[in-house]
DNA sequence: ACCCAGGCATTGG
DNA sequence: CCAATGCATGGG
């Protein structure tokens, strides 16, 4: 078994825990990834090649350093360096932080919030394929009732490899789920409809050239346009999968209802805004809309209720 | 036994 | 064009 290691160097600040953890939910394990004792563990499917990520942080939030240990059969440097890539997407370690901070200064809640987690970035999905089938799978679904079933659906479906004893799966191929029977999805406590939509996204992941890794070719409205062509992708799917798989900066979802719960508890001392005003109040903070909203999300599962 | 939870499609006015 | 309803599960 081939190892390899890499340096990801994230732009500063960065917070190595606070985002790890955000995409484990703040969990040893969430699905297809772990964070356990600073490590972050996430098995990649690299052209096919399943590949092992083992991340550290050798620095600091202000000069922030990945070291990542690349684990797989056969591993070539070059895989490596595109498992490298995939790496540094998920944590969403380009991003800019800054122009969204500075915009916060003007914003006295938001303000606080930055300052609390300074260095959060936003984690990404590796693909639009999982964040369009994670975001169905989890509509109007409390979350540790969607965590239920996404684990169940990674480990039935996603192709797995064991290192050193212990197992770790990956996201399932869009080959697999349109393989799947409708009723074994149903055993997985899929609604019949999620399944079906579900089965539609992993037809459109296998269209065109690219599938529906096109879209990032493409401007947010167009993205938009095209996603809500797709049975089960309402607006509040296209903005998520704006924020989560496309990396988009002034996606807004309008229609969330722990969204709205938080900005009227942050902002309006507790009466709710209806989608109309919450639109309208989000302006404030465009175009960093979804970094926005991002803080919210991470203020309130930390207790900001 | 209810009701709700980080929605959406369908149906009926 | 707006309002009501079914869908899945698990926790309060």
């Amino acid at each position: 078994m081939a190892s390899l290691t890499a340096t990801v160097k994230p732009v500063p600040p960065f917070d190595f825990g606070l985002t790890a953890g955000y995409q484990t939910y703040f969990r040893s394990s969430y699905g297809s990834d772990s964070l356990a004792q600073d490590v972050y563990r996430r098995l990649l499917d690299v052209r096919g090649k399943l590949v092992l990520a083992t991340v550290r942080s050798v620095g600091s939030v202000a000069a922030p350093e990945l070291a990542v240990e690349l684990q797989g059969g056969g591993l070539a440097s070059q895989d490596a360096a595109l498992a490298a890539d995939q790496v540094a997407w998920i944590l969403g370690a380009h991003q800019q932080l800054t122009p969204f901070y500075t915009l916060a200064q003007g914003d006295p809640v938001l303000s606080a919030i930055v300052e609390r987690f300074n260095g959060l970035h936003l984690p990404h999905a590796a693909s639009v394929f999982e964040a369009l089938v994670l975001a169905i799978l989890g509509q109007q679904l409390a979350t540790n009732v969607a965590r239920i079933i996404r684990t169940l659906l990674i480990e039935t479906y996603g192709p797995c490899q064991t290192f050193q004893g212990e197992t770790y799966y990956t996201f399932p191929r869009p080959e697999s789920l349109l393989s799947a029977d409708l009723e074994e999805l149903q055993r997985l406590k899929l609604s019949r409809r999620k399944a079906e939509y579900i089965q539609g996204i992993a037809t459109a992941a296998l269209g065109e050239p690219n599938g529906l890794q096109a879209l990032h070719q493409l401007p947010d409205a167009e993205v938009v346009k095209q996603l809500l062509q797709l049975r089960g992708v309402g607006p509040w799917t296209a903005q998520w999968v704006l924020i989560r798989a496309l990396g988009r900066p002034d996606a807004f979802p309008l229609g969330d209802l722990a969204l709205r719960r938080t900005v009227s508890h942050l902002y309006f001392n507790g009466s709710t805004l209806n989608d109309g005003e919450l639109e309208q109040f989000s302006r404030r903070w465009s175009p960093w809309r979804t970094y926005a909203t991002i803080y919210l999300f991470t203020a309130m599962r930390a207790g900001a209720r």
